[in-house]
RNA sequence: UCCGGAGUAGCUCAACGGCAGAGCGGGUGACUGUUAAUCACUAGGUUGGGAGUUCGAAUCUCUCCUCCGGAGCCA
């Protein structure tokens, strides 16, 4: 049997098919109407009329509702009047379900609204497009470790405690226990890097932050690549090749959905490799020459990453921050210990933080010294610092924000959009 | 948690102390090239909840609720 898919209409020009759908839109004026047909891949004009078509389908034009699911035979032309260049003629038009009264409309609806009506509104042009490129920067990052040679580790989404101390965790019942929800599966990555040496895991990570922002989301998806015997700077050297072949990925394979979110991809054609590489001491000095009051040792917020990131079109990467505001897990610098080798990129137009990284702390001794620092218990961690003890290698990796790569890619206002079903503080349904 | 903004028809909004309205969507009808088609007619309301001021409140005051945006935190 032979599927035809509207995406791929333009190949069968003058051909008889049969297309299976769902009504975009109608427009009738008497003795010929427009069937405007959504196939999940594409959007095509049908041209109905009695010359054409029997009278049966005809008369579907009394019945038809937005969205109602019909299934199209007809010869495909070229017409420079339909949208896409395409048209079908009509030959046959069977009924497969009406719908009811539609709730998203032509005109405007409120974010509210439609976030609302999530399961409906990923039908529209926009949110389909938005989906593919969320598809195409998934799979891109699956395909550039898969040649790289790393090997995918799932890490568990039950934890114990705690990462980074910091942060809030979703508290659940674990039989008589309590067990939190991730908020990173950084370690376990570790582990598996010193088992299988360059490692990614891939999932959904839980914040429990009361974030109310257009960058924040209580349940995201995370890639964390862990790789042994690397240090800081081939950890930058991965993340500006990974997100350099992302974004070729999506500029080669999703022009046209690119074009329907009317992104300007003069942007994204201006992301090079290489990125600036900038340290922390010089980004503190570019901010005060702007005039921000920053003191050595303050962690940057959302408006320092927007000028930082603002200053250069390809992603800036911040690197050697203070330790005593990053993680423990992050290695201080040997030459001088007030520094962390860690990195964060920050993506340009506003899009801020989309990777943190760092060379981790392989030191036993030192790791532990970082831990009560921060008020840990070792002993909550004893499996964690058996990788120091058993075969203890210089190694490094980072976190990338899936989201908030598709936000920036996509130039979405809002990280709500960069996902099918959004969690935030305020909404859990659909 | 803090700061700001908003809740009026199914949806998007107007009316801002004096008869609650429009567009879209729904219904009925017209139309053989429409592009969020157009045109005519039509149905549709506890103005977020509660209290107060007033001859009179969607409008002013208080309070509660919900949502949106921002900060902090972070990917």
């Amino acid at each position: 049997m032979h599927e035809y898919f509207i995406q791929n209409i333009s190949y069968h020009k003058d051909e008889v098919v049969k297309l299976k759908g769902w009504v975009y839109n109608l427009r009738k004026s008497g003795k010929i109407w427009f069937l405007i047909l959504r196939d999940g891949t594409g959007i095509i004009q049908c041209v109905v009329t009695k010359n054409d078509c029997d009278e049966a389908s005809f008369d579907l034009k009394d019945v038809l509702t937005q969205e109602s699911s019909v299934m199209v035979t007809g010869k495909v032309i070229a017409d420079e009047r339909a949208d896409g260049g395409y048209e079908l003629i009509a030959h046959k038009v069977e009924l497969v379900s009406i719908a009811g009264e539609y709730p998203i409309t032509k005109k405007e609806h409120g974010i509210e609204f439609l976030m609302d009506q999530r399961h409906l509104w990923l039908r529209s042009k926009r949110q389909h497009a938005i989906m593919r490129i969320r598809h195409t920067i998934i799979k891109s990052i699956r395909t550039f470790f898969d040649q790289r040679d790393f090997t995918l580790v799932d890490t568990p989404i039950f934890q114990k405690g705690a990462t980074e101390g910091t942060a809030t965790l979703f508290e659940t019942d674990y039989f008589d226990d309590k067990a939190y929800l991730t908020q990173s599966g950084q370690l376990y990555a570790e582990a598996a890097a010193m088992a299988l040496g360059k490692v990614y895991c891939f999932g959904p990570t839980f914040r429990a932050e009361k974030s109310k922002t257009r960058r924040h989301l209580t349940e995201f998806w995370m890639v964390e690549p862990e790789m042994a015997y690397y240090d800081l700077d081939m950890d930058m050297d991965l993340a500006e090749d990974m997100i350099s072949y992302i974004v070729a990925e999506v500029l080669m394979n999703r022009r046209l959905e690119l074009e329907t979110l009317e992104r300007d991809i003069t942007k994204l054609e201006a992301i090079q490799k290489p990125f600036p590489r900038i340290h922390y001491d010089d980004a503190i000095k570019l901010l005060q020459a702007r005039g921000v009051d920053v003191q050595w040792g303050d962690d940057f917020g959302a408006p320092h990453e927007t000028i930082i990131g603002e200053a250069h079109e390809s992603p800036v990467m911040v690197h050697h921050y203070p330790s005593a505001i990053k993680a423990f897990y992050m290695k201080r610098d040997p030459a001088d210990s007030k520094y962390a080798l860690a990195v964060d990129m920050l993506a340009p137009e506003g899009y801020g933080e989309i990777i943190g990284g760092s060379q981790r702390e392989d030191d036993y001794d030192l790791l532990v010294e970082r831990m009560r620092e921060e008020g840990m218990d070792p002993a909550n961690y004893d499996w964690y610092l058996d990788l120091r003890r058993y075969g203890s290698v210089p190694h490094a990796g980072f976190g990338l924000g899936v989201e908030r790569t598709v936000a920036w890619i996509c130039g979405l206002s809002h990280i709500r959009e960069a996902v099918p079903f959004p969690r935030t503080m305020s909404r859990l349904t659909p």
